[in-house]
DNA sequence: ACCTATTTTATTTTATATGATAAAGGGGAA
DNA sequence: TTCCCCTTTATCATATAAAATAAAATAGGT
């Protein structure tokens, strides 16, 4: 394994919140593993953290979850604004897609 | 290739913010290249939306852009809040971490 | 203690992201 | 045109995510 700080924290916090949500619903592993089409295995290691998600599993865990990908990446604190700057005092524009 | 519209959607989206802030920064594919770790080709793949990216490698991107991840991920229309929800409307909590 | 459901861990195989490298394409500028 | 820079495409090797499966822990109840 062995990744950056920065890496792990984001799998850490990630699969976190999926295990939250997934609580939430009252879903086992076993059931989410049916929704979302990753093995029980898989999402294991995943909500632990300890894997190096590729994208398309994440976006087919938030379908399942329900919750849109963009609360996956959410900032923790309430207070940061979130979404596409068009030009902005940070000196970047990100938008348009 | 070939995955569900969701996953093609983020992957061109995500492609096209990173193409945009590295034109912002005036950076060529092989300066991007040196400054995050990966290699030329698979930075142009990335951007033009052709890769099911791992995590690791979009919060290498991030850091050399010098924009935080959550902005990758940021909804485009600029109404929505994208913080972690504490109890919402939306009926999950996924905070805290 | 037992029983059951759930989760974690381990192993093997398959699929694919990524690296390394080379070659080809595409504009500009001279 | 030629040169130069940048990007795309192609090929091969490597690393690793993910599937499939089984087995071992763990948690909660009773």
């Amino acid at each position: 394994m062995t990744w950056g700080p920065d890496v792990a924290n984001w799998n850490i916090v990630i699969g976190n919140r999926i295990r939250k949500r997934r609580k939430e619903l009252g879903l086992s592993l076993e059931e989410l593993s049916v929704l979302s089409g990753s093995t029980v295995p898989t999402l294991s290691i995943i909500e632990r953290g300890k894997r190096d998600v590729k994208l398309s599993t994440l976006i087919a865990l938030t379908a399942a979850l329900r919750i849109e990908l963009p609360i996956l990446f959410a900032r923790k604190d309430g207070s940061e604004k979130n979404t596409v700057p068009s030009s902005t005092s940070e000196g970047y524009d990100l938008g348009d897609d």
